[in-house]
DNA sequence: AGAAATTTGTTCGTATGTATA
DNA sequence: TTATACATACGAACAAATTTC
């Protein structure tokens, strides 16, 4: 037997899969969907919080209940937190994250646009330039972030949001880790210079290169580059 | 002002990070929850779905809500359609599944254990003696699922899950067009053939080599293996 | 085995805050 | 400003499944 929530979160997906309703529109009104699936309201109201978590609703008191225009905050948010329920250990997370930045360099190299490779090169003239640590910080993710954006595939770029999410959020103490792990203050400029410049010049060899100083993973994976 | 339903979510999950819940423990109950938290017990039930929907719990009428044991199912359940909703196209989905087959393998070739060996080679041949095309689906799907597994790593196993069921329930047109973009049957089968022993034979050019073939992308990232 | 108590599933009624015309 | 429509929230009640005695 199909509970009553589900009724209306599959009415729901339907509508949306078939093609009656799209980001913007209006849902009927909470009291109009428990009349027409002949539930009650709060079994409506159950089935909409689903929706609204997982991104494909907004609720607005007073006005009513939206297709959602914009899913990836929210979806990089939920993505995070099952990921962390998952237990996702370190070896886990280091090798993910080295996967979709070497993917995104792949797609970088020939993708990234002028206004992406203005902005990391003033994240890395900012890295450079950088008094504290703070700073630093800022400009180094800044340049990740922007190097797995021009590979202008949303898969990558969900990812590495939630992993960016959970690092921070759920398991900063495995962060710190994986960041110490790294190479010293000097060898990482230089990589992320080379990162930069791989993407800048369409060189891959030279992005790769970048990757490979940044992560310090010389053994296993050589033959690959 | 933070809603009813969003307090009970959160103080859920703050009993998990916190360590207070552990997967297989019993929630409070509903009518607990509701006085603890100072809210209705409908809205502690809003609450507990999300947390439901998402994999976090699992309810039992007549007997309580318990912090799930296996996120799995639920999870490459939602993000597929959370992946849907993103508007995934085909370029997207394709560079996708390259991408975590490839990721996969240079993890596979030195992880895959002697059972998923003894898969992989039962799948090909099983494939390469199928009469029936849906056997050699079957086949087909075998192959590509141990060889992720045997990546063990739960980033792409879970993805990998999702695009499945992506492009099975959601976008099913897209995937016969891929299906159908890809090689002849004999020249398939050579390629899964080049895949497996890759794997077996912990030969990670031969298997590279396999993907390569399958996927028919000498174009663009020849020069990557 | 059976009855009683417990717990989730579901419904209805009501009141309140918010948006919109 | 007023009136209406709508989501938010609460409380009480009963049904259905499970657990306990």
């Amino acid at each position: 037997m199909e509970k009553s929530y589900e009724k209306v979160v599959q009415h729901v997906k339907n509508e949306i899969l078939s093609g009656s309703l799209h980001p913007g529109d209006k849902l009927a009104t909470e009291r109009v969907l428990a009349e027409q699936l002949t539930v009650s309201r709060n079994s409506v109201r159950e089935g909409l919080r689903i929706l609204e978590n997982i991104g494909v609703i907004t609720s607005q008191q007073g006005s009513g209940n939206y297709i959602s225009l914009n899913f990836d905050e929210t979806m990089s948010e939920v993505l995070s937190f099952m990921y962390f329920l998952k237990g996702m250990d370190e070896r886990q997370v280091t090798e993910f994250r080295r996967f979709i930045e070497r993917e995104a360099m792949l797609l970088a190299v020939k993708r990234a646009d002028r206004e992406q490779k203005q902005r990391l090169m003033i994240h890395l003239d900012g890295l450079e330039k950088a008094i504290t640590e703070q700073d630093r910080v800022l400009h180094d993710k800044g340049i990740h972030r922007v190097l797995v954006e021009a590979s202008r595939n949303d898969f990558l770029i969900t990812n590495y949001q939630a992993l960016t999410n959970l690092m921070d959020r759920y398991i900063s103490s495995m962060r710190t880790r994986i960041i110490s792990g790294m190479q010293s203050r000097n060898k990482l400029e230089y990589a992320h210079r080379m990162l930069v410049e791989g993407v800048v010049e369409s060189n891959l060899e030279k992005g790769l290169a970048g990757l490979r100083d940044h992560f310090g993973y010389i053994e296993q994976y050589k033959d690959l580059f």
